[in-house]
Formats: C-alpha cells, structure tokens, sequence
DNA sequence: TTGAAAGCGCTAACAC
DNA sequence: GTGTTAGCGCTTTCAA
C-alpha cells in the first residue's frame, strides 16, 4: 500500500505539502497540486482512514446497533437513521450485538470506533452502555430506560399500547383474554404485559394463570404456545400477542387447529410489521412508529455531537391499527 | 479520554509495561499487572480502536456491502455472512453504498477501514471494487462478473432462472408473455432478461415492444408498470415480473382491476421472497440461494484472508418455487 | 508557497 | 520483568 510518503517522494514534494495538495488546501500552487495528484494517481495511492480517525480523532461515523442485523422489524429503523446521518454528512454502519461480551457492537463502543452510536438490542447490558457513554461520546439507547451522561433514551409507550390492546378486545365483548408474552428481559415486553394488566384489571377482569404463555418474540414460540393454549382445552375468546411475529405464529396453530380467526377467536397483535398488511386475515395491531423513532434518534445524536442539549428522554405514542383479525365473541364463549 | 499513557502513570509503570498488561502478556508479573488494570479500572480507561488498528494495519472486521440495508430482502444473506465472520473471529458491519461516489462504503474500501469486504450493491462501480481490491484486500463481489486480483465473484445462474420461470409459463400453455424488467443496469437483471429471451425464441415466441416495461425491481415500479399495462388495453396470458417485490405490486394493481390471478393472468416472481407465501395468491417464483450464497462468500473471503486460493468466481444455481399464482391461460385469451 | 517536525495512542523490538 | 524508543500514516503548527 502506497502512502503519502511515497506520493510526495514521487512528486519531489515535502510530505506536508503533498497532504496539502491531496486535501484541497488553497495554500499549494496548481502546480503543485498537478504534480502531487499525478503522483498518487500513478501509486494508486489512498488515505488510510485509521491515520486520518487517529490523527483527528474523529470518524464521522455513527454506528447502529441492533441485536439482530437481519431481523426485517428494523427496516424502516435503519432507513430513518441513514437519512439523517446522510444529511448530515456522516456515515452509518450497521452492527450486530449478537454474540455479547465480544460483539463488534460492544468493541465498537468500548474502542470508539464511531463518534456515537443508535441502539435498538436488549443484549446490551446498560453498564456496557453507561461505561461508554460520555460528554464526547452520545449513545442512544431505544427502548429501554437509562440515564446517565451522554446518554438519551427513547421509549414508544408500550404501556399504553398494551393497554390501548387489550381495552379494544374488552370493548369488543371480550371477557376472557389471553396474554402471550414475550422474553422475560425484555423491557418493551414488561411494559406491554403491564398495559395489560392494567386494562383488565380496570376492567374488573382477571388474568388466568393457565393462559400466561411465552413465545419469545419469535414466530415459532408463538406457533407453539398457542399449541400449548389448544392442547389445554379452553380457549380464551381472545388473544393479546406480545408482537406481530408471534401472532403470525399463532395464526398457523389456529389453522392447523380448524380455528378461524376471528370467527372463532380474535387476535391482536403489536408492532406493525408489514406482514401483517398481507396475512390471512390481516392482523389487527398495534403501529410502533419506527420510522420517526429511528428519526428523531438520529437528529438527538446529531444535536448532541454539536454540543446542543437535549432532554434526557423521549416517548412516543403508538397507534392501533384495526385490521380483520378482532371481532366480537363467538355466543357460546361470550359468558363471563 | 484517558490513554494508556494516563494508566501507566497512575500504576506508576512504563507505558510498555501497562501495555503488555492490558493484553495479557504473561512477562508482567501478577503484581504489576494488578497494579495496571485496577489504574485502568480506575480511570475508565479503553483502547482507542484506531491506534490498535493503525499499529496493526489489520482490524479484524469484514464489511458487507449492500445497496440498501433496509432491504428486506438481505435478511438471510447478512444472517449466513454473519455466522462465518463470528465463528473466524471477525467483527462484521454492515454499510450502505446509497450516496454513490462518497457514500461510506466506497470510503470504508478505499481507506481500508475494513480487511475485507462482501459487496452486493449494483451502485457500486466495478472501477472502485477493482481499485480497491488487491493481495491483502480480498472482495467478494456478489451478482456481478469481475475479474482481477484480490477479486472473486459469485453470481446466482439468473439466466437459468430466467429461462426456466419463462419455460414454466410456456409449459402451461401461455403464447402472450411480459417480462417487467428491473433497473437496466442491474446485472442480475438483464440475466433474467436473457434468459427470458431465449426461452421465448426456444419457443418460437416473440416479446412485444408494448409490454417492455421497466419497473426498477421496487414494489412500486411493478404497481406502474401494471397499470400502464391495464391501460393499453391489451393484456398478455402471464407476466414475469423481474423480482418478487415488483410481482407484489402488480397483484395489487390486477386486484384494483377487478383482474384476477391467476384466473385471468398468470404471474411469476423471482427471489423467494418472505412475503411470497403470505400474500394472494401465494407466488409462484425463483427462488435464489441466498443464505447459501452468503455463506459460501463468507468462506471464500477467509479463505483468501489467509492466503489460500480460490477459483475466480462461483455460480449458484436457482429453483423453481411452485405456488399458486400461475394456471393454465384462460380460454379466451389463450389463442396464439 | 513550501518544508521540518511534533504528535495522535498504541505495539513491539530491543536494551537493561 | 520492566523500561526505552521507534515507528504505524496522517494532519497541522511553525518556521523558512
């Protein structure tokens, strides 16, 4: 690999000048310039970034951080994130915190790698987080609460989302509800699960204990506690799942079942993905506002690098989006 | 920031010293290295990335390259890139080439942020992989032929794929057949064109000019170009539409045309997209190995980090998914 | 306008 | 075992 040596060598230049010439400086004469550009031409001659980072000791790179890089939730996260990074001249790269103490996510922190950093994974620890944020350093962590300096959070209201869920399905005529959770770590699960509670309690309704089932956010552990839900016998007369996936899992237990939904039993859902939009029947859910969220997260670290203050914490609203999946219940299970 | 100089000053040892101790060096006595990781505790203190980098000249992070890391599509190609690069002990970011000339993923190449790189991003010009690519710089270059040192490519066998969703539309007795073809300067594109084309011209068939329609390989681009379609007047027995995001839109265009599938027309997709089993009817498509795509250049791209060879470029072979979307032409319309 | 030189934070060869 | 020191490739001050 040639470098800047080299290059003024070639060019018969000092090796200032030449990183004058190659950065545009007015300062070097044309011709200079010419010389010092057909130089590097001619090595095929690049900056190395790291010197550059070292030396400036800055990246003009954000990074974003998510548990899952492949996880299709995250699209419209990482594309509201990259606009705003774009526009403001910096880079975005995407890492995944799989694999936890060592993750690249972490070294990236930890070695700041990056001026600061979005994450959305709740297989970071908060220390990891807490431990690199700083005056210099902006983190924002999504979904989950923390606080400290550096360090901004933003939280969609899944307390009101879970409550907002569940008082639709009460509303319906539904007296027996399901929850299916999702893992028990999760911060935006706990706030869901408590918005349910809330409602049915409100509602001088009562969980049954025989129905608390988890799915783990995944498809296939919703497919299979609705499994669980069938093989016990009783159905409730609706079901709240934690999220859309393990709704969508759910949906193939009640079709192998011959259950129609929402004939049979109503389900609910929570995220919005866009699967949801194309399933049969298309699922009645809950919109996190991913979009904006990834939005505003990225326009709060870009105030932050600036050195402008900002509030310690955020929270958006979601949205309920009635599709097909939710009707009143069947006569022979509305009896309380 | 406090650097290992401030650690060395604070446990009261040489710069050297505090540095074998942080990296284990098993020369430091117990003692000492005590001394030097508490005064590291202390301070908060964490390696600066770049300085590690810069010293090694190596970073232990691959990039992979997409066009848009909101795609939906990637999913399983990042997956499978991902475990390679965790199970050798890589790092794995992903970034963006939207931005073009500047965007971060010419710059991570050039400046050689990364040791290695997977590219799939039909934006990124062949000039800047072979620029960057070399001995000690190895790219994968996926869906595009290329050729020089440091460089392999793996493509998918779109024209097969081409040829065979074309030939499965023939078998099934359709004359009158539109290809709805992506962004003309996708490689992958004009593969399936082709062989498209030579499938027709087996058949003894003829494409319409009044049915060359461009749809850009997004969901939308297929609603217009449908639309544009249903305008004309005239309507072809089945349509291959390019990819399987196009396809999606077309449905949703015949739905709004009271035009039934596959009733009235037949439609095949191509890239086995999640959303092909979902929607309705469920698409008849290609389906591309993509998570055994990214696997293999994962692989290829370790080998060659540790100076193996490899052979210049790989093909993949497709298969035909069969669901749904494509019948026999309907009477009416089935005359040649 | 150009050049010499300091130093970003770290590693590793070498000397003690 | 531990300390000294020379760079990695670059930017940037300061002097010429």
């Amino acid at each position: 690999m040639a470098t800047i040596k080299d290059v003024a060598k070639l060019a018969g230049v000092a090796l200032s000048t030449a990183s004058y010439a190659l950065s545009g400086d007015h300062r070097v004469s044309a011709k200079t310039r010419e010389k010092v550009i057909e130089a590097a031409k001619q090595l095929n001659y690049h900056k190395n970034g790291f010197a550059m980072d070292l030396k400036r000791s800055r990246t003009n790179t954000i990074a974003l951080i998510l548990a899952d890089l492949s996880g299709p939730f995250y699209s419209e996260l990482i594309r509201s994130v990259q606009e705003v990074a774009l526009s403001n001249g910096y880079d975005l790269i995407a890492c995944s915190s799989m694999g936890e103490r060592d993750s690249t996510a972490v070294r990236f922190l930890r070695e700041k790698r990056v001026d600061g950093a979005v994450v959305l994974a709740y297989n970071m620890t908060d220390e990891v987080l807490s431990a690199s944020a700083g005056p210099n350093f902006p983190i924002i962590a999504m979904d989950r609460v923390i606080s400290g300096e550096g360090l901004v959070s933003i939280i969609v209201d899944g307390e009101s989302g879970g409550y907002e869920a569940t008082r639709y399905l009460i509303d319906k005529g539904h007296r027996k509800i399901a929850y299916i959770s999702g893992p028990s770590n999760s911060f935006a699960n706990s706030l869901r699960y408590q918005g349910f509670l809330r409602a049915m309690k409100g509602a001088g309704l009562e969980e049954q204990a025989k129905w608390r089932l988890s799915g783990g956010f995944i498809r296939d552990g919703g497919y299979k506690a609705t499994k669980m839900m069938l093989m016990q016998g009783e159905l409730p007369t609706a079901i709240f799942y934690g999220n859309d996936e393990m709704a969508i899992g759910g949906l193939k237990a009640f079709e192998e079942g011959g259950i129609r939904v929402p004939e049979d039993i109503s389900i609910i859902g929570f995220d919005d993905i866009e699967l949801t939009e194309f399933i049969q029947p298309p699922l009645t859910t809950i919109r996190q506002p991913m979009y904006e969220s990834g939005s505003l997260a990225g326009h709060l670290l870009f105030q932050m690098l600036n050195g402008e203050s900002v509030n310690e914490s955020y929270k958006l609203n979601v949205q309920i989006i009635e599709r097909q999946s939710v009707s009143a219940p069947a006569k022979s299970n509305s009896s309380v």
